[in-house]
RNA sequence: GGAGAGGUGGCCGAGUGGUCGAAGGCGCUCGCCUGCUAAGCGAGUGUACGUUUAACCGCGUACCGAGGGUUCGAAUCCCUCCCUCUCCGCCA
């Protein structure tokens, strides 16, 4: 969410600036007008509410009962008049809110300005693609064939876009999990937790998820429970509402989860394999720091993650997204995509972002610099370090042999009992 | 899920219709005093929004778990919900 009285003095600039992220002049001035009106209402219930308790008071000092009574009748129409514009107030009020929380986050100035993904900038590629002998295969045929994955019984338990990981093709994807989280927290400093994957409506506003993009999210029905597209949203709103004291800055969290998307946008697309399901596991980082570091915090963020993809040896590239790529709630973001040579393609397995203080707004998560000064909001930032499926498919992909069979990277070895690669008779 | 108790400021805790943003205490900040420390004395000490301002101050309004209602007026009365604790039930 943006601050409003950044709007209000600023408006040329802001809407120069959020043209570029797509936001029509026409919204912004819907929601200046939302707010002139909002105010003007402020104002006139105040002046009244004040007239009430001053009238009020004085009642309690008539003891003549007629002219009481007299009193209290001539006051009981300003307190209808009053609720009545209370209610009008609260609808004006809610009508503001919504316009301010579909408002995109305004792009840091350093973003390259485009329309689309096609005018995001590769920042730096890092690997050579490996070559073959024989003709890479698809990590669809691959897994099959080595009775690692299983998307027919997948679809059989619960329709199309999920599938099952068996013996050797569950237990990578469980090392790969063990061992980026003892990597993020060894290594990189982070704190590991373990978040609820169902929360309550109000994280995924702080988040940005709601109320714009409830249509990729699955709740349960009877009560408020909404299933997390990503550990973001728990690990985010850990702190909401609180105000971090000195000393603390920065936080680091590390969060392996599931995460549950309903890709109804996408349908059709990326059907095949394992690269765009309804249930995947990611492990994410996520971290709340002074606004000062935030930009330094984002690339320090970018280069875990990339960490990531070095110790498996696998080639993967740095993308700026373009103000027209840049998601609803981000400044700034940057995708790590690892190569995949079987399906011929970069895959995005992380999506680092600094979302300043929009969701610390929305979220109201703020920090306070030194002893007794007031509190202010935090910057928060994210990026998944990494999302699971993508890199088993290209470390499937990458480390296939000849006869079918799957070498296993060093890294991941000791979280594998030892094993060394992934064959049919294993 | 059932029964009971409870949710008030950073913390503890008083307050059952107006003089309550809320006693008292603790904590914290500033000042005084004290040759260190401790004690003592005095003053101050919430947030948000609106208004004004260069900014502060000031002024107004709201906030006593949340929402709704009654009333001229609600922390206080009524209704609904949420949460915490104790006991019972169930359960990985």
């Amino acid at each position: 969410m943006l601050d409003i009285k950044l709007i209000r003095d600023n408006p040329d600039r802001v809407k120069e600036r959020l043209a570029t992220v797509g936001v029509l002049e026409t919204d912004v001035d819907a929601l200046l007008n939302s707010d002139r009106v909002r105010r003007a209402r402020i104002r006139e219930v105040e002046a009244l509410r004040a007239e009430r308790t001053t009238r009020s008071k004085e009642i309690r000092k008539i003891s003549d009962p007629t002219e009481r009574d007299s009193a209290v009748r001539s006051m009981r129409a300003l307190g209808e008049r009053v609720s009545q514009l209370e209610k009008q107030l609260a609808q004006e009020e809610e009508d503001f809110q919504q316009r301010l929380l579909e408002l995109p986050n305004l792009p840091h100035p350093d973003v390259p300005v485009g329309k689309d993904e096609d005018e995001n900038v590769v920042i730096r590629t890092e690997g050579k693609p490996p070559t073959f002998v024989f003709s890479p295969r698809p990590h669809w045929e691959l897994g099959e064939a080595l009775g690692i994955i299983d998307f027919a019984r997948g679809v059989k338990i619960s329709g199309s876009r999920f599938y099952i990981l068996k013996g050797l093709g569950a237990r990578l994807q469980r090392a790969l999990i063990n061992w980026m989280l003892d990597l993020h927290v060894n290594e990189h400093g982070y704190t590991e937790v373990y978040p609820p994957v169902m929360v309550k409506q109000d994280c995924l506003v702080g988040t940005g998820n709601l109320p714009k993009f409830g249509d990729n999210l699955y709740r349960d029905i009877e009560e408020d429970f909404w299933f997390i597209p990503t550990a973001e949203v728990p690990v985010t709103n850990l702190y909401r509402e609180e105000v971090i004291e000195p000393g603390q800055l920065p936080v680091y969290h590390v969060a392996y989860t599931p995460c549950f998307r309903r890709e109804k946008m996408s349908a059709g697309r990326d059907v095949r394999g394992i690269k765009r399901g309804h249930q995947f596991d990611k492990v994410e980082m996520v971290k709340f720091v002074e606004p000062s570091h935030s930009d330094a915090e984002l690339l320090a963020l970018v280069d875990n993650a990339e960490e990531v993809c070095r110790k498996l040896n696998i080639p993967h590239r740095v993308v700026q997204m373009c103000t027209g790529d840049l998601s609803f709630v981000a400044a700034c973001k940057y995708d790590v995509e690892m190569w995949a040579p079987g399906c011929a393609e970069w895959l995005e397995v992380s999506s680092c972002s600094n979302f300043r203080d929009f969701q610390a707004r929305r979220a109201k998560i703020r920090y306070r610099p030194e002893p007794g000064a007031k509190p202010e909001l935090v910057h928060t930032l994210n990026g998944s370090g990494l999302a699971l499926p993508r890199v088993v498919i290209a470390i499937l992909e990458t480390y296939q042999q000849g006869d079918g069979s799957v070498v296993i990277p060093d890294v991941l070895r000791p979280y594998m009992g030892g094993q060394e690669k992934i064959d049919r008779a294993s």
